[in-house]
DNA sequence: AAAATAAAAGATAAACTTATCTTTTATTGT
DNA sequence: ACAATAAAAGATAAGTTTATCTTTTATTTT
């Protein structure tokens, strides 16, 4: 559904959403890959991304590393916009360059549904929501 | 979503269940793949895979090719299972070897229900429902 | 039986994704 | 100013998907 790329930013995300921001807001990068348990290199470059994109902070240097954006709402749609794009929400299940109800693909009725569904879910999920559940235990970031 | 091998499958699929199959059963690789706009070598091979896994029948020599298997109800989701398997079905959103309600992924309640209702979609939907939508003119095969 | 045909199978290549390693740049602390 | 630190950027490699081309096998027609 989603690359294995933007699996590890919706990690990321929620690590940095749900950490202790206050105490000190900086993580490094092997704190993040440890946390989520992704290799450390790759990691980094979906934080890069991440940050190029506007949805981190990051500074350089001693104690630097990468920090949520104080009172920013984000919602997965966002981070998977950032990272795989638009396709999964806008782009034809068949390929289609132009699929509408005008010019439908097989299963472009069976599909809408399904779409607006997932576009729904993934709008109106918010980071705060997420690591709400995490602090409640009732989800984990690893296994 | 699905693979673009399991794009064409579907295709391949829907034209061979809504070709004249009582006239001649069989059709070429070439014919195929110009219904659908798909490349001829690589279209082979997804008619091999699906030939392969019982969902077509085929004969070789002149005037040979394949064919809808007659009276045989099939479902998108035994093409997708076919080709992609049931990772989209069955697989943890964030990629977590064991994902469930009892050690849930940060999003794994967020996509309970969008999983569902694409589970749904796929064993639900038939090939003679979409090859009726496409005699209608309701649907297209290709643009 | 031989030639022609078309799928099956195998080999290879291009493109993209995933992953790692190295060099550069910015920042902090001494 | 200098050394240390950590992200940014770049280069490279491994793996997978997509695509094409060649050889083999089965079947039909002559």
């Amino acid at each position: 559904m989603f690359s294995r790329t933007c699996e590890y930013g919706i990690k990321v995300m929620v690590y940095l959403w749900q950490r202790d921001y206050s105490t000190f807001p900086w993580a490094g990068v092997q704190e993040i890959a440890d946390a989520i348990e992704s290799p450390v290199s790759f990691t980094a470059k979906v934080l890069q991304q991440l940050t190029k994109q506007g949805l981190l902070n990051s500074v350089r240097g001693p104690h630097g590393g990468f920090a949520r954006i104080s009172n920013k709402t984000i919602t997965l749609a966002d981070i998977v916009k950032a990272i795989d794009g638009e396709k999964i929400m806008k782009d034809c299940v068949l390929g289609f360059r132009e699929c509408s109800s005008e010019q439908p693909c097989p299963v472009h009725h069976k599909f809408v549904g399904v779409k607006d569904y997932l576009k729904e879910v993934l709008t109106t999920t918010e980071m705060d929501e997420l690591t709400e559940l995490l602090r409640e235990g009732k989800v984990v970031l690893k296994q």
